[in-house]
DNA sequence: ATTCTAATTATTGGATCCATTATGCAGTTT
DNA sequence: AAACTGCATAATGGATCCAATAATTAGAAT
């Protein structure tokens, strides 16, 4: 039932996102619904879902397409979940972790850090594996937030970064550079999250602003150690 | 074409935004295509979209209800609407106003003050005003982002604090009387924006700190004129 | 009287059918 | 030869039909 459900959504979107449908296809409903097996009608309700999620775009009378996403928009989409990501740190602090969440949380960050530091060169395992690491730990902090309004604020772009991940896979040799660079960034971005839900219980303000710094420590360049310092210190006071 | 095309969402949204159809309306499709003189097929694709928005839960065998928002909720919209706010004030700082932008949030930052400081009491005519130079605001101020993110992130619960609204509508006295407070300290938040704005340009970490102040002065508390005058301070250094 | 079972009804999901409309191609005319 | 007009085709949106399924009610049995 809920697996024919939507079962259409889930293999266009898969599809979509692993660039099996490329950026630019044109999408008709009558191809589409003869490639699957199935009526036009959970094909139209999918186009409209997955419209409302970002990955296609209307054309006016001649269906859909798999949506291009610039570099630009990803830039913008991964500002907005660090900004969401912050709140939801902030709120995870106010509101308190599980003993439960706090090791999984703590877990993670071994593996993580086993993962970045240890290799000298990423493999694609590695690359997933890591993806899987931080997936969870993102979504830990945002249940721990138990604000539903984050979740339903990612859930429009939400796909987005993987869309650009499989962009990206296009250059291996960059890819495997530029995403050490970034897992190392990362990882240490997961840090700064950690100390703020652990260690700055429900002093909103300060937690802000080392949201400020954090944020933009990962957005706008490379962590620097002045910063990791300030949340350290203030983890133990 | 496109009138009719989403015909029946907008038709719907409007009643539940309104408050005809009640928080905890269950909606089958078989009577609402007939209220509404159309077949099942567009209050289907209707009901999907108006899930996605939040507007109503699915229930397993049992159609679908106008989701009850608790104030919990609530307020977890507001303060997701804060931080995205509060990134497209930055970006819109970092990528500049164009002249009619900058005309507008002027325009619109008087026709608020006159609204807000001139009556005593506040009349439900000139609460509506107020809602839609707010709307007009914050919808320049995202537009002057151009990161296509922040509103695909708000328009999951763009429509919470209208539904908000019309929750609190019950207890019209409570409403004038909180209202008022509430225009006041959103005024100054819009003064907030509009300072971050016009004076602080692409210097992101201070911008980031007054945004904090300025989100948490709004949120958490009543505005206090100690953040007004750090920002003024930032504004004519 | 209460509980369990069976049958009926209500309700959704998918498929097909019909109408509307826009696009594209071809033919004709200037 | 180029442009315009008309016709045909394709494609979406809406309506109706069919199947599957769960829930509710009624009846029977303990």
């Amino acid at each position: 039932m809920s697996r024919s459900n939507n079962h259409v959504v889930l293999t266009l979107r898969q599809k979509i996102l692993s660039g099996e449908l490329a950026a630019g296809t044109r999408l008709a409903e009558i191809p589409t619904a003869e490639n699957l097996g199935v009526s036009r009608t959970p094909v139209r309700i999918a186009f409209r879902a997955l419209e409302q999620e970002g990955l296609l775009t209307k054309l006016p009378r001649r269906g859909y397409e798999v949506r291009t996403v610039s570099t630009s928009e990803i830039e913008g989409a991964v500002e907005v979940r660090g900004v969401l990501e912050g709140l939801a740190a902030r709120q995870a602090a106010e509101r308190g972790l599980t003993e439960h969440q706090r090791q999984m949380l703590q877990s993670l960050l071994d593996q993580g850090d086993a993962l970045v530091l240890n290799g000298t060169t990423v493999t694609e395992a590695a690359l997933e594996q890591y993806q899987q690491i931080n997936k969870q730990f993102h979504d830990i902090i945002i249940e721990a937030a138990q604000n539903p309004a984050i979740q339903a604020a990612l859930s429009r772009s939400e796909h987005l970064p993987f869309a650009s991940a499989s962009a990206l896979a296009f250059d291996p040799n960059n890819m495997a550079h530029e995403s050490k660079r970034f897992a190392f960034a990362h990882q240490q971005h997961h840090h700064v999250f950690y100390a703020i839900i652990q260690g700055l219980g429900t002093r909103a303000e300060g937690i802000m602003r080392e949201h400020a710094n954090a944020t933009f420590g990962f957005i706008h360049g490379p962590r620097n150690e002045h910063n990791l310092t300030i949340i350290n210190g203030s983890e133990n006071p």
